[in-house]
DNA sequence: CCACGCTGGTCAAGCGCTTAACCACGGATC
DNA sequence: GATCCGTGGTTAAGCGCTTGACCAGCGTGG
């Protein structure tokens, strides 16, 4: 293994200079600088950055948890993680996918270990035990996602009002006067706190009021299955709906394929709305879903910038912190029948 | 931050004793750990991974390189993550997950800086670049995949002989003799040497010939809307066929709605088979498929136990390094028609 | 002409841990 | 009773890098 050592020897500098090249953390000649970086390609120098981790006490690694157990790690997580990714690079840190419980058990013992400079947390809950536990061990962290209270925790998030009245704006000028929104299962404990459904559905609620509108809300796991269900559901409790909007984009490709089963024809009878969905998922269903698309490549992004820029003392990310999704017409969405 | 040093102090022994009971590499009279277990409980003493690696030079982090850019990171690497990560665990080492290029660029990044103590490749090439690069820098590694030359390589791939045997044994029991394999676009670069498409093509047309049944295969990218152009153009030009095989998950996705759109019901008139599935893809289509289930929780889990008895230099992985996807059932699948 | 502050560099003390080398001690062995 | 050895422990030398303290040399201002 070559080391700074080696390199500084090449160079007839001392090792400390080698380090100031390689950091730019103090000013070199540029005779100096040239000779040292021709010895560093000569003799193939790679910085060691556990040891550079050890003597700067930052390893420039950055973890996104993610409660692998309680979410299924589909497309849009790989959006987000994808994007945070790049983002870190961007700024000479490395971001590595972190699987954790949600009760911030395993993510006591990532964060004890000094291993990484701070996290990116994924699929916050409204009052997310993991906040608490990186709180008290001094972990710098960004939320993706919300608690209820967010006394200066750093997060960036779905703009889920804008997201809403967006989407029932669209329908409504299409024509469509009886909306059903097919949420998430708030009896299950892993979601009755998971802001997307809290907050989407609360929107909702709003949205439609506003428009004196019925509110129509059927419960529905995040599975294709569980969406084929509420499909049926719905039709036979609500027949007279002529659009429904599917908070998960799971449940949505069950409620379209539920919803062909039925024999009922999208959109001629029926229009379907997906709230969340990233494009890889939309592209799965038959015909392909109008939806509103998660801003996953933002928030990742972004979550990501608002953590390192904590991490380097810089100012906050300035606003905005919340992103809407936005509407993406696809071949599910018509004016109601007749 | 608690350091052995203070662990040391505490329980009245020397730093050097602390070291053994944590990593039991000599041994330790009961009073004396259990003196230092309690001056670690009550100093909530956590090790520091970092200096650990420094001092040993190995940082028990694995990596898996995954290819982001040409391959869409899906349910089924979900799968192959999460199981791999869950067996690391189980040997106390880290695996984290990384985005790399497939040209082997931002990997000799990632392995030069002595960070990961090996790494399990993802998405094979059957001639890989990134292998060279892996040998060249003495990382070990372990592939989720093959190469066409094997010498001495740890790897753990599909069996795709058996898989495809299965598969159409299947199929030639419920009585069909007119099949059509929906393959990989073996024309787009990224595709045309990767093992999976490669091997499963090959793997169908010998066993077709076995059975004297004519062979049908039509390239098709692997995305949902490719998959109902192949639905297209299989109807178009092979109209006899009573039963299609389809290489890629998402394919066959798009090959089942295609066919819907087209008018031909599944299976009454033609059965769909997807050779390569996870369970959270078959279950996005209605009706449900039959697939071979990608045996992705045991890949991921042996791919990763190759990799630590390498590291730990035991004696490598016992056969099986094949895994058979095994058929599962669902409504795409019957007797031909009369 | 001397003190002064810059500039560009060196020195050396760690960062928290692992591990080879060494040592004290108390049986067994002959 | 001297020798040998196994057991349970200590000592100290790093691992490769960062960084505060220090210093030589030089142009400048008074």
């Amino acid at each position: 293994m070559v080391t700074m050592r080696d390199v500084a020897k090449r160079a007839g500098v001392s090792i400390a200079t080698v380090s100031f090249v390689l950091n730019d953390t103090k000013p070199v000649t540029p005779a100096t600088r040239q000779r040292i970086e021709q010895a560093m390609t000569e003799l193939g120098f790679r910085r060691n950055v556990v040891a550079r981790a050890l003597a700067s006490r930052r390893t420039r690694i950055i973890a996104m948890a993610y409660p692998a157990l309680d979410h299924r790690f589909g497309f849009s997580a790989a959006e987000f993680f994808t994007s945070a990714a790049d983002a870190a690079r961007k700024q000479d840190y490395h971001l590595v996918l972190w699987p954790v419980g949600n009760d911030g058990g395993e993510l006591t013992e990532l964060v004890g270990q000094s291993l990484v400079d701070g996290v990116v947390l994924m699929e916050v809950q409204l009052d997310d035990p993991r906040i608490e536990v990186l709180q008290q061990t001094g972990t710098p962290f960004a939320l993706i996602g919300r608690t209820t209270t967010l006394e200066g925790l750093s997060h960036v998030d779905i703009d889920f009002d804008t997201t809403v009245e967006d989407a029932i704006g669209y329908l409504h000028g299409l024509g469509h006067r009886r909306l059903a929104l097919i949420s998430g299962d708030l009896a299950d404990p892993r979601f009755r706190t998971y802001g997307p459904y809290v907050r989407s559905e609360a929107a909702y609620r709003r949205v439609a009021a506003g428009y004196g509108m019925e509110t129509v809300v059927l419960a529905c796991a995040d599975s294709t299955r569980a969406g084929q269900g509420a499909a049926t559901r719905l039709l036979r409790d609500h027949p007279e709906t002529t659009a429904v909007v599917v908070l998960n984009e799971y449940s949505a490709l069950g409620v379209m394929s539920g919803l062909n089963r039925l024999g009922r024809r999208v959109p001629d009878e029926i229009s379907v709305l997906s709230l969340l969905m990233s494009p890889d998922t939309g592209a799965l269903s038959n015909p392909e879903l109008t939806f509103m698309r998660t801003p996953g490549p933002e928030l990742g992004q972004l979550g990501t910038q608002a953590l390192i820029r904590q991490l380097e003392g810089a100012a906050p990310l300035p606003p905005p912190h919340l992103i809407p999704a936005r509407l993406h017409i696809g071949e599910t969405t018509a004016p109601p029948p007749e």
